[in-house]
DNA sequence: TTCAAAGTTTACGTTTGCGTAAAGGTAAGC
DNA sequence: GCTTACCTTTACGCAAACGTAAACTTTGAA
């Protein structure tokens, strides 16, 4: 049990992620995420630092904020067996959209390679 | 000289790429696309249909149709000198987050194969 | 205890990316 | 010339993901 009991604000959190405190209230009220309180103030832990890094990964992929609460409730069924066949079926359609992202990525980043190699070379041309 | 000349509808494109027209239309709205027009129909060739797949491309990576644009307009700029650093400096920009989103994308594929796993063992057990 | 910094709720505002009528023009076949 | 399929513009609507302002409360340091 590596029960790492760091605490952090809201602030600590916002400033270590570069977001706002409004952007994690917001994932809050969508239920992406639920912190203690002490009294009124939110205090998060480790688990929910994790969370927001998953929320913040999902949102570089494009995903919207429910499709990563979908996603990331994914992770909290591991001894259930009722909706295994979703869950699979989810999964594959994600995969199936990754796959398509890496290639478009791998794409665009050898464009970038042939554009920049023309731009560079342009610029030795004494700018003729 | 491959001059391609074959031209498509609104409604061939729409069809061909699974999207709207209202969505084509849009893009052109957003300055993204610029049809001929016979008469008042819009007339697409072999240009504006790569440019179309090039849109939809980065809609895929999660650009904005803004920055879609600022992308699609790089390349149109080929012969010119005068903002080279300016490309330079988006492009890179570009490149990084292109290159985060890479390993974003690996970390979960990798991630989905595990839970997978997980998921067809649980249901190998009998479902129970 | 007083003050600033940070936190809280409430709620309206904004941008993006189209959806969705409404209301009609056009091209092609019969 | 009529029908049908497809096209057009105009414009309001809407969900998502916060921004932002208002009006307070809490906490910690001086």
């Amino acid at each position: 049990m590596t029960e790492d009991k760091t605490e952090y604000s809201i602030s600590d959190l916002a400033k270590e992620f570069e977001i706002t405190s409004r952007s994690i209230r917001h994932y809050e009220d969508e239920n992406l995420i639920s912190p203690l309180r002490r009294g009124v103030h939110r205090i998060y832990n480790n688990r929910d630092r994790v969370r927001l890094q998953l929320i913040l990964r999902g949102k570089r992929l494009g995903f919207s904020l429910a499709e990563i609460k979908e996603i990331i409730d994914l992770y909290g069924v591991e001894g259930e067996q009722r909706q295994t066949e979703r869950l699979l079926e989810l999964i594959n359609v994600r995969r199936e959209s990754l796959k398509q992202q890496l290639q478009d990525i791998k794409y665009l980043l050898k464009e970038f390679d042939v554009l920049e190699t023309k731009l560079l070379e342009t610029k030795l041309n004494g700018e003729k």
